[in-house]
DNA sequence: ACCGATATTCCGTTCAGCGGAAGTTGCTCA
DNA sequence: TGAGCAACTTCCGCTGAACGGAATATCGGT
């Protein structure tokens, strides 16, 4: 975490919601100071007023939380409603094959971040929920997103590539080749490289000037066989949904980033 | 609105934040001055560190919108994260015995906020996005988190029933009766009286003590003659969920009100 | 060319924010 | 039982960040 030492209000209201992550989900006002570097004092004051506005919740055990009105406030950023509105259909219909996770993701710095996913009961708990950020060099999304990215994100990418499982690519040869091959097929394939147990496909969405925006994936048991089957029908959705997002000139998810 | 006029940044900075809606989504910054009520020289300033922030974000066209730090940190509300994790299932199943869109209501203030809801491809596009606001007399959530709802809260929506369709209930007396109705049935029902072609169901949420603190509704075509059958999964739904909820002592969804 | 609305830059004043110090609560360990 | 520690809260005098009026710039409409 690279923190910027801020010196204005705002500036340092935000240190301290920026504390606040997945595996930061509630935390104790002492937690919360040494996170942002700010003096006790000073986050005491911030916290309560942001209390006070409903942008933090204090439960009853003292630990604060992301509150309701951060929430509210952020289902109207266009990212979620936009993108939800237009791609749910399509997710939703792939979904009906075989009640797999279905996934979209965008570029994210050196990560794949979820932004949309449905799930059912028997999807297997992937951990990619929305907000999650995916290392791309381990999974079908942000594979995909690499394959397609700029020379810089890839070196960048190839330099460190960490080990999640056994099966986890970390030799920068073997996957570049495997982003050749994603260009060439035009989708891509994991195979419990985050996760054990979990196999994964996902296609290329593209805004306008033929630029991969997103990546739409789906998530299903390694012992699936019919999966390769799905490919072509991954690839088309992500086409016709490609189409749609250009249509209402929703094609440039990158500025969101 | 009744707009309290801030003193702090903070509060500052929210009034800002809180000019935006569903239906103010995209806004300049005169736009944002007026409806804050703040000097435009004061929201010029603000907004721009907003936007250094990454909390509002500047389209192309100078408009600003919300930006995707505060719905990454809105994603972490326990309101949504937790509540999804364990509802989504029975939502789901919901949603497979026939396409039609599955929602969760929680009170807030007169109003039902939608918290979830899934829906695919061919459901009927419904008013009830997350983060919408349903009034209580004319949604079958709305109508069952009335009439499991305090006195006070009942005298005061009783007082002034707004008109949607022609098949609204605007007479206190007839809510009233169907009110008892609900409670008696253990269900809501409603027909076009929110939007016209929609028909739906609703069923109480149970946390500790008993309290209802949310609602579980379906909403299909008005032409569906099949749906009264499904009244008593739904119930049966809703209850299983109200175990789950107390179970992993999110009974309290109250406080998030 | 003119007008009205919106957006941006400038700058002197002042009060909100700051954070160290000291006090309170509540826990653990000897 | 009480000393010690950590988390939390209250107090208060100093100061520079926030404020917003005025002037300027930009855009679109007629």
């Amino acid at each position: 975490m690279a923190v910027e030492l801020q010196k204005s209000v705002t500036g340092r209201a935000f240190s301290v919601l920026d504390t606040f992550d997945a595996n930061h989900r509630r935390q104790t006002l002492a937690q919360i100071a040494r996170r942002s570097k700010l003096p006790l004092t000073t986050v005491h004051r911030l916290v309560h007023e942001l209390v006070a506005q409903g942008a933090l919740n204090r439960s009853t055990d003292g630990a604060y939380e992301i509150g309701r009105k951060i929430w509210s406030l952020g289902i109207l950023a266009s990212l979620h409603s936009d993108l939800r509105e237009i791609a749910l259909p399509y997710m939703e219909d792939l979904y009906q094959l075989g009640n797999d996770a279905v996934q979209i993701g965008l570029l994210d710095g050196f990560r794949c971040l979820i932004v949309e996913r449905i799930a059912g009961s028997r999807t297997l708990s992937v951990i990619s929920k929305p907000g999650a950020r995916l290392p791309l060099h381990a999974s079908g999304v942000g594979k995909v997103l690499l394959a397609y990215g700029s020379k810089e994100l890839q070196q960048g990418v190839l330099d460190s590539l960490d080990r999640y499982t056994d099966k986890t690519i970390t030799d920068a040869a073997e996957l570049k080749k495997q982003l050749k091959k994603i260009k060439d097929l035009g989708y891509a394939h994991s195979e419990e490289e985050l996760a054990v147990g979990a196999r994964t496909l996902a296609a290329p969405i593209y805004g306008s000037g033929n630029k991969v925006v997103a990546a739409l994936g789906i998530v299903t048991p390694v012992d699936n066989r019919d999966i390769m089957r799905i490919a072509p029908l991954l690839v088309a959705s992500a086409n016709a949904l490609s189409k749609k997002l250009i249509a209402a000139g929703i094609s440039d998810l990158s500025k969101l980033v």
